[in-house]
DNA sequence: CGCATTGGGTTGTATATACAACTAACAATG
DNA sequence: CATTGTTAGTTGTATATACAACCCAATGCG
């Protein structure tokens, strides 16, 4: 399942050169700005080593900034972009949705079922 | 959400020594065994070179074979593994649904919310 | 005041994953 | 029969992720 869903974020998310991990970084710093990476790894349930290195490609892409280091801003660009992928995201969350509703309410159960009967 | 899940299978198999792909690909080897590497990535969602990576690592693990190939087969070895670690399993998806559920239905909503207000 | 402890951040390493490019082998058709 | 075309499998490369080990700074306590 979580292949699948990724797959799905990316197909929509690919045209604006963003993974699906620094979208959800973005996301969380468009919404609270200013954090240290101890409070983005927890809130976006990422170990501290992998957060680093997703920020070091934010902050190459230009999304992000370590100006206020040891706090992580985002950026005017940053802001931008997820104003403009918002829209995507959505579509990419219905066809997810959709997914995981058209087999079956809790599609978990139906996936157990398929492994092991 | 798929971070998560990752972490609670990782915590219960850990002691196995094997990894969530893995497994995956066992549990569908136990069920309908002597697959090719194409039918295999079919049906596990998995791109064949990510496939043939996870395989390299069951073959030296001794727990699949290449034998027959271009068929894959599931050892002696890699039976017992599976019947050993369903149990554990199990716990990691009750782990798993009741941290669905006890966030509400559809915790993908809850999701949404929390990151898009 | 200095040493120790703690905690955030960084780096090393292994696995996971996808996409793209390639190879090899088999098939189909002129 | 040879050339072409398709397809499975492999390899190159970039990102994602976790865990473990480290470093460095700040703080606390003897």
């Amino acid at each position: 399942m979580s292949r699948v869903t990724a797959n799905i974020f990316r197909k929509y998310l690919s045209p604006f050169g963003v993974t699906n991990s620094q979208l959800t970084l973005l996301f969380i710093l468009a919404k609270r700005d200013g954090l240290s990476q101890k409070q983005l790894s927890e809130i976006a349930v990422l170990e501290k080593s992998s957060l680093h290195r997703n920020l070091i490609r934010l902050v190459d892409a230009g999304l992000v900034a370590k100006e206020a280091f040891p706090l992580i801003k985002i950026t005017d660009e940053g802001k931008s972009l997820v104003n403009e992928v918002i829209p995507e995201w959505r579509k990419a969350m219905d066809e997810i949705k959709s997914k995981l509703e058209g087999e079956g309410l809790l599609a978990l159960d139906t996936l157990t079922d398929k492994l092991l009967s």
